[in-house]
DNA sequence: AAGCCTTATATAGCACGCTATATAGATATT
DNA sequence: AATATCTATATAGCGTGCTATATAAGGCTT
C-alpha cells in the first residue's frame, strides 16, 4: 500500500492550503483581519447589506460557520446586523465605516500574499494550477449534488 | 481591484482542501478515525514508536497541535505513549492492538476518497496538479527558511 | 384561524490548526 | 557542583471548520 507525501495529493493540497492561510493571515493580522472573517468581507465590499444565507451560498462554508463568524464580525466592529423589514427572520449584514476603510489595504495586501505562495511556479503554471483546481472542484460537486439527488427519491 | 473566486489561487486550494477534507472524514469515521489523526497513523502504521519530534517533523503540523492530537489518540486507544528509558523527556507513541488493526481498512478508504476527489480530472492532469503544487510547496518553503536565516543575522 | 411545512438564524459541542508560554529534563559552562 | 542554556512536551487561549439540533418567523393547507 503506498500512500507517501508525494502522491498524496489530498496532503499536499492541505499542506499547500495551510501555507496560503498562514501568509494570508500575516498580511491581514495587522488590520485586524483573520482567514475566516476575510472572503465575508470580500463579499460584503462587492456588495453590502447580505443576509446571511446569501454569504452561505457565495462563501461556501456551513450556515453555522458563517453564523458564528458574523457575530466575531460584529463583536470586532466590522460589520453590524440589522433585521430586514419585510422579512424579521433576516439579518443583513452591512460593513461600519471601519469595515469599508479596509478595503483597499486588505485587497493589496492579499494579492500580495497570495502572488508569494505560488511564486515559485511560472505564470503559466501558476495559470495551470487555477484551471485544474477550478476543474476538479466543479465536476466534484456536481457529482455530489448529483448523489444527493439521486438518493432523494430512493 | 480583482478578486474574483475564479483568480484566486488562495481560496480555490482552500476550497478544494476542504473537500478532500470533508471525502477522507466520511470514509474513516466509521473506523473511529479523523482527518487530524489519519497523518499520524499513516506515519506510525510506517515507523512505530516515534516521538513527538519526529511525528511534528514529518507531519509538518506545530508541535502544540501534535500533542493535543497525540492526546486524543491516546484518549481513543489508537495509540499508547511510553517515556523514552534514555531520555525521560522523550516520549514515544506506540499503535496499540486496535490502531494496528486500522492499517489496510484505512489505507484502502483513504486511497479511494483521495481519487474521487480529483476523479474529474485525466490522469495526466491529476499529476499535473501533484507536481505543480509539490514545486509550489517546496519552492515557497525553501524561501521562507531563507528569510528566517536572513533576519537571523540581522 | 389552526396546524403544518419550510426557511433563516442561533447554539452546542467537537476537531484541528495556530501562537505564546510554562515546565521538566538534558547538556554545557564556569 | 551550581548555573545557565537548550530541548521535548504540555497547556492556555483563540479562530475556523464541521454536524446536529433548537428556535422563531413566514407561508401554505385545510
Amino acid at each position: 500500500m503506498t500512500f507517501s507525501r508525494q502522491t498524496s495529493s489530498g496532503y499536499l493540497i492541505n499542506h499547500l492550503a495551510r501555507l496560503f492561510a498562514g501568509a494570508l493571515q500575516e498580511g491581514i493580522k495587522p488590520l485586524g483581519l483573520s482567514t475566516g472573517v476575510f472572503p465575508i468581507m470580500v463579499h460584503l465590499w462587492d456588495q453590502d447589506g447580505l443576509t446571511q444565507k446569501e454569504l452561505v451560498d457565495r462563501v461556501g462554508i456551513e450556515q453555522a460557520t458563517m453564523a458564528k463568524t458574523l457575530a466575531r464580525m460584529e463583536r470586532d466592529n466590522l460589520i453590524l446586523r440589522r433585521a430586514d423589514k419585510d422579512d424579521r427572520r433576516v439579518r443583513r449584514a452591512w460593513l461600519t465605516q471601519h469595515g469599508e476603510t479596509l478595503r483597499d489595504p486588505a485587497l493589496t495586501v492579499a494579492v500580495t500574499q497570495n502572488a508569494l505562495v505560488l511564486a515559485g511556479l511560472s505564470a503559466e503554471e501558476q495559470n495551470q494550477v487555477v484551471q485544474l483546481v477550478s476543474k476538479a472542484i466543479d465536476a466534484f460537486e456536481a457529482q455530489q449534488s448529483q448523489d444527493v439527488a439521486g438518493t432523494d427519491h430512493a
